[in-house]
DNA sequence: ACCGTGACTCTGC
DNA sequence: TGCAGAGCCACGG
């Protein structure tokens, strides 16, 4: 797979969350210059290798939830390094927007 | 070129 | 709150 412009524009996006800090995938893609493109966001995400300098981590959804299917290793592993950051999910496996959004 | 597929989001019941 | 339904839009086959 090669990378698309798309691509490009939204991780350096992803870059500048800092942390402790989340945005959604909408505000991303409207940070980008993409307004109605979140499912892209996802699409870009996913390809980043793992290895990534890249806080793709920082990305939830609009709910503030994770949005990699449940249980699985990925989504395991992005609740970690939140918690790692000192961001607190409610028991609804929800964190508070509002506490952890990123306002740039 | 057509069609199904998503790490999405908003609306409404 | 929770959950369909319907837009949304670039990709891959």
């Amino acid at each position: 797979m090669h990378p698309t412009d798309i691509d490009y524009r939204i991780w350096q996006v992803v870059a500048l969350i800092p942390p402790g800090k989340v945005a959604s995938y909408g505000q991303v893609a409207q940070l980008a210059g993409l307004p109605g493109y979140a499912r892209q966001v996802g699409t870009a995400l996913r390809k980043l290798p793992e290895h990534t300098k890249i806080p793709w981590h920082r990305v939830v959804n609009a709910q503030g939830a994770i949005s990699l299917p449940a249980g699985s290793p990925s989504n395991t592993a992005q609740q970690s390094r939140l918690e790692a950051e000192g961001i607190i999910f409610n028991p609804g496996q929800r964190l508070s927007l509002s506490r952890f959004g990123w306002k740039p």
